[in-house]
DNA sequence: GACATATTTAGGCAAATGGCTAAGTATATC
DNA sequence: GATATACTTAGCCATTTGCCTAAATATGTC
């Protein structure tokens, strides 16, 4: 089944779902979430994230490159140090939802 | 570095952060946003849904059960068919913005 | 009870993820 | 230009994802 042109979906929708995707997927991960955060307070250098977050630098450095490439923080070298914040703010709006879904989901 | 009680984060913050991040990583896929977008319009059963995704029917299923294990949508069984709904459906609401930063990222 | 339809579950496999160590790059200091 | 610090990139490995096929379950019909 559904071997051929059997959807619509197929030819149509993935453009702009995976797209979407894309941005809730750079969201989906503790330790970034942890890091947007921390990012909508203030700007921070990756070496006071990776002190905060508690993995090697190496490893926050990715998870940075990763929300960077997914539009959602921005970076700028000061000296010896590459300071991140937050591109779009407006990411923390949905939170509130996601965190009321969850509660539904923890319920049963 | 980092290899024992280092960061703060790795003892407190994980249980809030791991359940959203739960919830945004069941959002994240293409079929299961289109998924949604479809139930944010109206229940539909497992086999309209299959037909509109173009993908087995068992891949469709398994990711129905992950958007409801995530509590995202609920079900309930009329005869041989499994009817699927939101059961949050301001989970809508975020898809505007996640929207936004996309454009962003795609301009650079 | 045999049979068809709708759905889920199991098993397998290729690809993606997330972590680490180690090596490379860039900037500032001596 | 040697050295130290901050960061990124590369390479490796274990785990997770996502898809498919095949088998199991459930419900309704003959």
């Amino acid at each position: 089944m559904a071997k051929y042109i059997t959807s619509f979906m197929a030819q149509t929708l993935p453009v702009k779902f995976k797209a979407q995707a894309a941005v809730l997927k750079a969201l989906a991960h503790p330790t970034r979430l942890f890091i947007v955060d921390e990012l909508s307070k203030r700007e921070r250098c990756v070496c006071e994230l990776t002190e905060m977050v508690g993995s090697e630098m190496s490893t926050v450095s990715k998870h940075l490159t990763l929300l960077k490439h997914a539009g959602i923080v921005e970076d700028d070298k000061r000296g010896v140090q590459v300071f991140y914040r937050l591109k779009r703010p407006c990411v923390m709006n949905f939170f509130k939802c996601v965190t009321a879904v969850r509660k539904d989901a923890i319920e049963e």
